[in-house]
RNA sequence: GCCCAAGUAGCUCAGAGGUAGAGCAACGCCUUGGUAAGGCGUAGGUCGUGGGUUCGAUUCCCACCUUGGGCUCCA
């Protein structure tokens, strides 16, 4: 979603126009024309900042009087926004003098332009200022010639949003809207929003029967018995591939004694976001929300020698977070989560191997599912623990990697977004509707070994201090399942599926035609293919088909008398995922599908 | 947590100050059908929860819970 807008941005000497009027010029004049729109409906309304942003733009206002915008009051807003671009109302550019501009919005009672114009540097003297009819913004431009240009777009949603972006403002209240060159695109763009609303993996969980949540467990999914069949591939695969890569599972509580929260610094810096659970008088527990310190725990029953390390641990345990409630959103973010998380023990001088192996395993398993991918590095933020010659010399070595693995262009550098404790590198990936999501993270860490006392013995018989690398590739089961489910639209690849092939008899009272489809079932569950036999009683066969295309069933065999009457072992298969049906012999069927179970394609 | 909206049958939704309706799903009967919905019928709701106003509330008001869109947060 947009960053929040520099006043900078918005304020100081005009731009020139390009030659070529851009959709981002388009986005931002028609935030003006909402602008206008909202001041001549709502007199007296003050305005914030208005840019173009992805796939449209939006604008804050604050009403006066203490009224609030609702979704109702975008009807009235978009025809006032239709009559004034009939009008042709031209964008006029001026420049004008820092404090004539000041008195001018002060004059109006606009106290945001006010603000803008005070925090602007010193040495600005003169802003750009546009009008377009009676309304007048703090703008550097460029817009359109006139309101004329601008007839294909809509306003979508109202939202609260807090002044520049900080929780301890007031809250002002954000218009957004979409806005093309042609209403061909916009309709294309409102046709990709409903594809979206069809991908949503909240309607697919309940209408695949995945997962469910209830309103005594918000954030927390219940997991039903297909959500289970998924949710163990997925862990399966996980542990599959981390224990062939020297990583061993480890399980450790779900609720410890504060004394261990104090210990690992959660107490004081995460207590907010734990669930607490109070004992009796003089003990408390906490649910944990994270698996390091556990780590620390096992790691430390026993003294270590350099020649073990990197030690590797997996943990899949159950984690609670209490997240606040308004930022709870079906399995992307939930309270409870289990991550195909790891902590690895190493030797700094190791860091650097052991990345590149990391980062060798993440494009292993994100190649899996066709799943386009970027990488964050957070560095060194404000308060961070440690010292600076740590920091920068592993920022150096992730920075190193990183361009090696991913490229200039396949990462982004976020200058203070690393742990408090150390560096971290995020692989990110978009929801439905393109909104990103932080799914694996990898977290360099020389904190916490050392707060638990961790200690190694090195080659000259000293005892030193690990490093830890904490490691989680998909990052949370829940919220990856939710990426998965929206990217291939319920569709899931074979290995995944709750149900892998549904046979279907068309005729359901010729026993033959029964035991050739028991026969069939007996034959696919032996080379270990989850089945499941469709001859609901009243059912006409077409029902069935549609049935199993509703539930994304990837292979459906309708089989019949006539299959049984030719004797010839073949059989018409529909691929649900790729349309259309064809004959295949059954043993043929039973090599295509082991093979692509085996080989995990992905569609 | 904050702003806006929503919560009516399993699902999608309509409705209205006089205690509720449709389609699909479920169930029953008929239909035995060759690749995305066969027909008829039956049953199903304390209208999110708790208060208040009213002769009467599911409808109006208040609080709370949950959900959705955003904001903030995401260690």
């Amino acid at each position: 979603m947009p960053e929040e807008v520099d006043d900078a941005a918005e304020a100081g000497l005009p731009l020139e126009a390009p030659a070529e009027l851009s959709l981002d010029i388009l986005r931002h004049s028609a935030a003006h024309l909402m602008a206008a729109a909202v001041c001549e409906l709502y007199p007296g309304a003050e305005y914030d900042v208005g840019p173009a942003i992805e796939d449209g733009f939006f604008y804050n206002f604050r009403l006066p009087g203490d009224r609030h915008l609702t979704e109702a009051d975008l009807a009235a807003i978009e025809t006032r926004m239709r009559e004034l671009a009939a009008r042709r109302l031209p964008f006029r550019r001026e420049v004008m003098a820092r404090d004539d501009a000041r008195k001018l919005f002060e004059g109006m009672g606009q106290s945001f332009k006010v603000a803008i114009i005070d925090r602007l540097a010193s040495d600005v003297r003169s802003v750009g200022v546009y009008r377009t009819g009676d309304f007048i913004d703090l703008c550097r431009g460029p817009h359109v010639p006139d309101s004329s240009r601008l007839s294909a777009f809509r306003l979508l949603r109202v939202a609260g949003v807090y002044w520049r972006g900080d929780e301890r403002n007031p809250q002002l209240q954000r218009i957004y809207g979409t806005a093309w060159f042609t209403q061909a695109d916009l309709d294309a763009h409102l046709e990709r929003l409903a594809e979206a609303e069809r991908r949503d993996h909240r309607r697919l969980g309940r209408e695949l029967e995945l997962f469910h949540f209830d309103d005594t467990a918000p954030g927390m999914p219940y997991w039903l018995p297909n959500g289970v069949v998924v949710l163990n591939t997925l862990m399966g695969f996980a542990r599959e591939v981390r224990g062939a890569h020297g990583y061993r599972e480890v399980i450790s509580p779900i609720i410890n004694d504060k004394r261990l929260w104090e210990v690992s610094g959660h107490w004081d810096h995460y207590r907010e976001n734990m669930f607490i659970i109070p004992v009796d008088d003089q003990t408390v527990y906490g649910v944990k929300p994270m698996n390091c310190p556990n780590a620390h725990v096992i790691y430390n029953l026993r003294r270590h020698s350099y020649r073990e390390l990197p030690l590797r641990y997996l943990q899949l345990d159950t984690l609670h977070r209490y997240e606040r409630s308004g930022t709870l959103h079906g399995l992307l973010r939930t309270r409870k989560f289990q991550q195909d998380d790891s902590h690895i023990f190493l030797a700094e001088e190791q860091i650097e191997d052991e990345y590149e192996r990391i980062l060798e395993l993440i494009g292993l398993f994100y190649r899996t599912f066709e799943l386009e991918y970027s990488f964050r590095l957070g560095t060194r933020p404000d308060g961070f623990l440690g010292d600076v010659e740590t920091w920068d010399r592993a920022e150096a070595a992730l920075l190193r990697i990183l361009e090696r693995h991913a490229g200039r262009d396949g990462f982004v550098v976020e200058a203070g977004e690393g742990a408090f404790y150390g560096p971290k590198i995020d692989i990110l990936t978009r929801d439905a509707i393109g909104r990103s999501w932080q799914n694996g993270t990898v977290q360099l860490d020389f904190q916490l070994p050392r707060r638990f006392g961790c200690e190694y013995v090195d080659a000259s018989g000293e005892s030193r201090t690990p490093a830890v690398i904490h490691l989680a590739i998909y990052g949370s089961f829940e919220r990856f399942l939710g990426v998965l489910i929206e990217h291939f639209a319920g569709h899931l690849p074979l290995w995944m599926a709750a149900v892998q092939v549904e046979l279907i008899p068309v005729q359901d009272d010729v026993e033959s035609v029964l035991a050739g489809i028991a026969d069939l079932a007996g034959r696919l569950r032996e080379a270990g293919l989850r089945v499941a036999v469709n001859d609901r009683p009243g059912e006409r066969m077409q029902a069935r088909i549609r049935d199993c295309e509703l539930r994304r069933v990837p292979y459906v065999v309708v089989l019949g008398r006539r299959d049984v009457e030719r004797g010839d072992d073949v059989v018409t298969v529909r691929d649900t995922r790729r349309g259309g049906t064809e004959s295949r012999g059954v043993a043929d069927l039973i090599t295509r599908l082991t093979e692509e179970v085996a080989s995990r394609r992905p569609r």
